[in-house]
DNA sequence: GGGTGCGATATAACGTCGTTATAGCGAAGC
DNA sequence: GCTTCGCTATAACGACGTTATATCGCACCC
């Protein structure tokens, strides 16, 4: 079928793609990540990105899962302890952390920094996904007996909403607290959001 | 000093460029502001861009000024009424219409859809000032003794960082609530942000 | 008052980008 | 063994931001 004139294979092409998109997207940022450069860096021509991708636009669609799909992963490895307010607070500490990793990625995640790519309804749903995991965390919690009074989704949107409101402007520089304020703002942002949720009356201690 | 080939002077050009950018901002989105439909927008050359802006980042800088202006605008438009809840509702609401009726330019303010432009330090700090008009309102709250426990400036940057976290997900696509949820969530975020500095034992009441 | 210089303008060019047309090669099918 | 199909590489196209070049108009100065 394929004709190979590269040393790669077509999946190990797509791969290689991939990979080399993420890696200049990581080290220099969306504006780097062209048809040329990925090209040459891994040894084949722009239309490769056509005939595997579809385009540009389909080359940060697999980016953009992926960078959904590693914010899951990063999620459900925080360990189960047998303090639920503790796994809660890791679960915050672990999106963050892993926005901070790789900035750009999560910008193509949320933001639109390429202009080829535009999220379709099935990236969105594919996204969703993700907050699963930390519905499942939330769900814990629930069974703890630490939280109550809603669905675990319905909290876990609202966490998400509080961790992603606080990234966003951290990573865009909008943010003007010192270290040590910032961090305590973080885990402020996030115990408001799940306090109302909390069983205790010392609300505000959950997820500290 | 000026030359004048063209039917505008100086200032007019650049308020014509300005506006030009704006509106093709708002119609079409980041992709479609060039330097070149610009210039033929407004009867000139690119050129002249690069004279009364220093370039496409400098018109794009002065975009972002002028969006963080016209939010800080909404904002201070909120009339105070007699009920302080209704006001600090009124403030979120005014956010959020103000990010909704313009997307593509809060999208320049938060995000960076335009690869040439890359916000600067005093960028920051101008936008910083937008958040002054929500601290005043905070300071409202307070001195109505519905708000205490904190500084005004810490409570509405908490506020803010619960206001953008729902309204950037919102605008990208990722929130998949019904209508009416969305409105519901949108108070509840809000709420939840300003129930720990509640003076009432009633927290989620405020804003509500 | 007529030259002079400077700053803003318009035109054209350069390099890069995403994308597409064209040509060529390698393996599968008969 | 020849044809056919799909993938590849090359080249070209149009659009982009930016820069170099040439031109023009007004202010200044002798």
């Amino acid at each position: 079928m394929p004709v190979r004139k590269s040393v790669l294979s077509g999946d190990e092409l797509r791969l290689a793609l991939l990979d080399a998109a993420s890696a200049l997207l990581h080290e220099e940022g969306p504006h780097a990540v062209s048809t040329r450069r990925l090209a040459d860096l891994v040894g084949t021509s722009t239309q490769s990105i056509y005939t595997l991708f579809g385009g540009k636009q389909g080359l940060l669609r697999a980016v953009y899962r992926e960078g959904f799909d590693r914010l899951g992963q990063h999620i459900r490895a925080v360990p189960v302890t047998h303090d639920v307010r503790v796994d809660l607070r890791g679960l915050g500490d672990a999106y963050r952390a892993s926005a901070k990793a790789s900035p750009h990625l999560y910008s193509v995640m949320f933001e639109r920094p390429v202009a080829e790519f535009e999220c379709s309804d099935e990236d969105l749903e594919h996204a969703l996904l993700t907050l699963y995991a930390l519905a499942d965390g939330v769900q814990r919690a629930i069974d703890a007996g630490v939280l109550h009074g809603a669905e675990a989704f319905d909290i876990a949107v609202n966490l998400w909403v509080a961790a992603h409101g606080f990234v966003s402007l951290e990573l865009s520089g909008h943010l003007f607290d010192e270290p040590d304020a910032l961090e305590a703002r973080y885990e402020a942002v996030l115990g408001h959001a799940l306090a109302p949720y909390a069983v205790s009356a010392s609300a505000s201690s959950v997820a500290r």
